[in-house]
DNA sequence: CGGTAGTTTGATGGACCTCAATCGTAGTGG
DNA sequence: CCACTACGATTGAGGTCCATCAAACTACCG
């Protein structure tokens, strides 16, 4: 169920040696009012009030490669992050060296929320393949909300859902049998390229199957089964970067409760 | 895994029928300046700005009897609740009839967080025993919060910690083996008790084997069967009503991951 | 004091994990 | 450009933990 972090297994004290953290990393100004996810991670604005909230953020673009991590477990929190561009894990590295995929994030999705309020983070986040994400810095963000009643109830909003998103997760993988879990897990990802105009039935799958095996809480193996048998009964057209639904609505009602 | 819901299955749509939905509740004033649990469920007053916050609202109490709904799937948002006595549980119901208990909250915690960003309740939530709430006007609070910068941040804190939770649920759930699971709840139980206030080693069990193990994901023989182990190896005192744990040390070492 | 619900305990089977081997693919350096 | 390597994906065999079925026991409530 645990399975082995790929990346060497430091003791966990040690695990942010020397070197800056985020070499790799290129930070530069961001826009929103040219970003294509505009519209998804920002309230639309019926007022110019939240044109206003929009505006007055100095925010940054972050570009991180494979692997690269946007933050890591106990470092201090101080900026919230917004997709951009690609797929992010959300992991927690145990003692042994074993990690738990907690949760992905795709373009337009909000992540850092659950360490407002710890003041750190309680987990890494990690870029699977070539991303960017915006950097929202959490101080201007609160500053801005004082002001803007728009915004407030968005961030309420966004937290709230943020909650029963992961409600959904518990549910999903406790109640149901491997396979539903994993048409539950497509069916979800599906939804939620679809919210941002891409095409639902072609799913881009940057994580390895053993990233999916423990988000869901099963083995690399039987989530290869699984695919393999969907592929051969042609559900599902199966290929090593991406996963094609061949009939949505089937994977839909196998994936129902 | 599933449990069969213990009240008449009703199909989901004739689920509220006419009667008043809460007929057992009785309402009445309360006074958070007089309660015991104020120093938990609302910001340490720093300044007389969390004192203003506390004193503007009009919020009542409510009290429900075992088995009583605070609120139900499907019922529109209006209110926050905050455990004031007792426990209570959110569930999920299938079509099938099937629930799944998604969380347990006890004094001092505050549910219904997960209905602000649909502003529509997405589960049942229960007393199981003699219980009784405080009920917190979102519109109410929402003003508040635009004149008090604490109270903001601090349901800023609250919604975080909830996603945190969340989290925390899922990793104990889908990583570790049933004994561990078991072991794992009674533990953050008993510090859910123990920042209350409580006596951290004696847990009032007001819920059933059944909904322990649907919480858990678990069937309630094996549930039954790993405190009957805990019991006879000296870990645990198991009583109808509660559990005693025996050493506490010992239990959480036993939940590590 | 009967009836219902909850709890406990045992027996059995099955879903999925583990171990292991093979194959495919991507990245690397000569 | 191509071997070489490493990692991921796939497939098979065997074992195990836990769900399911079944039944006895206990507690509670009218």
């Amino acid at each position: 169920m645990l399975t082995k972090a790929s990346r060497p297994a430091a003791p966990a004290s040690a695990r942010h040696p020397t070197r800056p953290p985020h070499a790799e990393d290129g930070d530069r100004p961001a826009s929103c009012s040219t970003c294509d996810l505009r519209t998804v991670c920002w309230p639309r604005d019926p007022a110019s009030d939240a044109r206003i909230a929009l505006a007055a953020f100095s925010r940054t673009e972050r570009k991180l490669g494979r692997g690269a991590a946007v933050y890591r477990e106990g470092e201090a929190f101080d900026s919230l992050f917004m997709v951009r561009q690609g797929v992010f894990k959300s992991v927690r590295v145990s003692r042994s060296g074993d990690e738990k995929v907690i949760a992905f994030h795709v373009p337009g999705e909000i992540f850092g929320l659950d360490a407002i309020g710890e003041g750190r983070h309680m987990e890494d986040a990690i870029a699977l393949e070539e991303s960017a994400v915006c950097v929202i810095p959490y101080a201007s963000l609160v500053a801005e909300i004082t002001r803007s009643p728009v915004l407030q109830s968005h961030m309420f909003r966004v937290l709230s859902a943020g909650i029963a998103r992961n409600q959904g997760v518990v549910l999903m993988t406790e109640m149901v049998d491997a396979e539903r879990r994993v048409y539950g897990f497509l069916s979800d990802l599906s939804c939620r390229y679809e919210a941002i105009g891409q095409p639902p039935d072609r799913i881009p799958v940057g994580m390895t199957r053993r990233e999916i095996a423990s988000y869901l809480g099963l083995s690399h193996e039987t989530v290869s089964r699984i695919l393999g048998r969907a592929a051969r009964s042609g559900l599902l057209a199966v290929a090593p970067r991406a996963i094609e639904i061949r009939d949505l609505e089937a994977l839909k009602r196998a994936a129902e409760i």
